[in-house]
DNA sequence: ATGGGAACCGAACGACCGGTCGGGAAAGGA
DNA sequence: TCCTTTCCCGACCGGTCGTTCGGTTCCCAT
């Protein structure tokens, strides 16, 4: 083993001067290397002492910050969920005309996706594998909705093109949006507000106006 | 629930108890509900005895058909690959206009994903964790690529809403169709053809045309 | 009817998994 | 200084992983 300091170059030293302390950890500081370790290998595929390893510790160091590995995963999972569902309390989000109130939602969904890339991107590649990962694909579910009902509301003012069901302009919208998570990394010259407010007018775009081809039956899709 | 034969309602075909036949496998058959697995619980968290039980067998006699786990998964994502790729090549694809061939890969895209839908499934969510996993991720950034440079010829023939950069055009397109996988199955009210062809004009429809709000600068995310 | 290949099985392998435990080093207040 | 708390470690546990192997059962052409 090493004598000072850890193998890889994976612990990001603090930018707390030049300091010679080895680096001891808290609980977000430890999540944050773990949720980095998640999205390059997958949750299942990363075991314990690639934890370690990545955070510059032993294996077993790292009980003494969480209780268990799936509990790291639903910090990481909660706190994804709080930030998203923060941008339905906000005002802009519940008051004034749908098409309005549904633009904001996907441009704050955006920047909030960016702001917190990983764990986002962790909750949206939960398939439902234990508790933990239906507790958090539930509570997506409900944010889904929501957004489903802002379009459907959308629908009923005339803002939806024509055989369009709402439920499928929802899911494309979503999907559309999620995608972000799978390519964005902060630092390039794509502001998130920029790329926020883009992805919501292609978006909202999409769904509305007057339709382009013709398509046949409505059909439902329908998120539950 | 059954009572006799496997536990879970997996193999699809006789009832082991009246019937004297019992379903023999070829490796097509088995893949078949080995990615099925694969996608309800992730590659590596699907061991080798689940395979083997969903299918009414023990995990041994899986090495009969294939040589390895990995190799279930390279003839899966292969074949969702070459699927892809087919689609490519088809005239409609290759000749005309370049909004017009953008379309029709676009509908034909959504085709081929619902046609092989467990198959595509699979592909969207690899992550580049083996040497397997890499080779279909590169193969799939092929892909990618030919259908941004579509997006570019759109947009030096002025179909494409100012201040959109094509390549993020194209991130938003393809994850936009992608996201189909994670909602449709079949059987629904919604036909493959109708869902193609409306997915395909929201997409179009989103990325062309004059600006709604006004999005500032520029930004390259290029698709490499 | 019989020989042979295809399909299948249970047992066992080494490696590694998530998690536990007792004890040692470092920090911080007194 | 001394003592308590926080943080960390190596060794170890039972269990499961993907894979191998020798042997059995089934199907079918001869």
């Amino acid at each position: 083993m090493s004598i000072c300091g850890p193998i890889l170059g994976d612990v990001a030293d603090r930018v707390r001067g030049a300091a010679k302390k080895r680096p001891r950890y808290d609980p977000d500081r430890l999540l944050e290397v773990a949720v980095q370790q998640f999205i390059l290998r997958g949750f299942e595929a990363t075991s314990m002492a690639q934890l370690g390893k990545a955070a510059g510790l032993g294996k077993s160091s790292i009980y003494h910050h969480f209780a268990s590995k799936e509990a790291i995963l639903h910090r990481a999972l909660s706190r994804a969920l709080d930030a998203l569902f923060a941008v339905l309390e906000e005002e802009q989000a519940r008051l004034g005309p749908p098409p309005a109130r549904l633009e904001h939602l996907l441009r704050r969904t955006v920047e909030v996706l960016v702001d917190e890339l990983p764990y986002v991107t962790l909750l949206l590649r939960v398939r439902g594998n234990s508790r933990t990962e239906l507790w958090a694909l539930e509570r997506r579910r409900h944010f889904d909705r929501e957004v489903a009902e802002l379009v459907a509301a959308t629908a009923s003012t005339g803002g939806l093109r024509q055989g369009l069901e709402p439920g499928l302009g929802a899911r494309l919208l979503l999907g559309m949006v999620n995608s972000i998570s799978e390519w964005y990394r902060p630092g390039g010259p794509l502001s998130a507000a920029d790329l926020a407010r883009m992805a919501a007018s292609v978006g909202l775009h999409g769904i509305s106006g007057a339709a382009r081809a013709g398509a046949a039956g409505a059909g439902g899709a329908k998120i539950d």
